[in-house]
DNA sequence: GTCTATAGACCGATAGAC
DNA sequence: GTCTATCGGTCTATAGAC
């Protein structure tokens, strides 16, 4: 008995509603329709089984394909791995940066926390297999990629502690350790990729403003 | 190339400064010395690497022993890993659920509130490197080890569930979404694990206060 | 209780036909 | 671009000597 017992198949992770989330749209423009289906069906392999307990033909048979096709797409496992971890992170940050959600709701320092607080929650929840993947299959990559995914994280985490920085500095928030508060922020939305589910009583949206009022509270003066 | 990149030895384990934790002194009484030894091991390689990408090989060399010699203490790597979920589980429940711990402040819904939040979060940060093993490698828990862990998480969320649940029915709280709150505060202590490291600038009693105060913030009325 | 040696099974990746 | 077949390597777990 030299291998692994508590595995699902391809087909049994397709079915699975805790496995279904909005991560088929997600990948780079300039992808073909395999890859894209590849990534997906990897996207679910790793989150329910993680990267080591996954095999190419696991990925491969999610699309229909022998194991062997998918080295015809990506040039290994690990870089399946990294395609699908780099675009998370960098779909992610792009979002709360967006102008159009920075100002949604004015330029004050708590309509802004608000609504990145609000979008950042909600892009976890709405992609919250594929977010699943992106935080907790890091070990799986590589030290070079792993070094490159921690630069993308590391500008997120800038963003949002300038964020918190800013409504204190000019007194719309309380006094709060900045590096403390913005680490429990983050931690609120990252964590819910471990038990956050689409259909159930609080849609992406839902939970994305009620962690941002958390957020605010967490702020008050 | 049919195998993994980016491994530690458990020599390179034992010496890192990030996997430094309490852990050892975690075990269940009646064990041995070497079975003591060799979980302290394995909560170090799960946590570096995951359960998949640690071999029975990385386990027995951080005690000093060949591979096979694990097999006279553990009848199987997952039940090594089922031996160290369940232990720091129970511990865990065992300890919030403790009366001196819970009335250490009072008998008032706030004061209880604050005393398990506090004791929750600064047990996760002792504990952080076998309490990510816990909380991240469920997944290679057999399915019916799994079951047992679920339901003392079950447990657990309840018991937290109904300290907020009470203040809320008395009006020493506000009139929040239990459920929601819980989880919110559950998953700032359960996150640290993935960043928290002993010898930084917060001690686990200091994260612990602190968490406890952000939790009283989101119950306030 | 520890060791060396290895059985038995599986996986990532490649070769080569079509 | 997909397939079948397989190589080389690695793993869990066991056998048997000491």
């Amino acid at each position: 008995m030299a291998r692994r017992q508590a595995r699902f198949t391809a087909q049994e992770l397709a079915d699975d509603p805790r496995l279904r989330d909005h991560s088929s749209g997600l990948w780079r423009e300039g992808l073909g329709d395999v890859q894209r289906g590849l990534l997906t069906s990897a996207v679910r392999c790793f989150a329910a089984n993680g990267f080591h307990a996954t095999t190419t033909r696991d990925i491969a048979e999610g699309v229909g394909l022998s194991p062997a096709a998918l080295y015809v797409h990506f040039p290994s496992k690990e870089l399946v791995l990294f395609e699908i971890v780099r675009t998370g992170h960098e779909r992610v940050l792009t979002r709360v940066q967006d102008p159009s959600v920075l100002s949604a709701r004015g330029d004050g320092p708590a309509d802004r926390l608000r609504a990145v607080i609000a979008e950042y929650t909600a892009w976890h929840a709405r992609h919250h297999v594929a977010a699943r993947v992106c935080q907790f299959e890091l070990r799986g990559l590589t030290a070079g990629h792993y070094d490159e995914i921690l630069e993308l994280r590391h500008r997120t985490n800038a963003f949002f502690r300038d964020t918190v920085a800013r409504g204190v500095a000019d007194g719309s928030f309380a006094q709060v350790d900045v590096k403390r508060v913005t680490r429990a922020m983050l931690s609120l939305s990252i964590d819910l990729v471990r038990w956050y589910r689409l259909g159930g009583s609080d849609s992406p949206e839902e939970l994305g403003e009620f962690y941002a009022g958390l957020a605010l509270k967490m702020v008050a003066r």
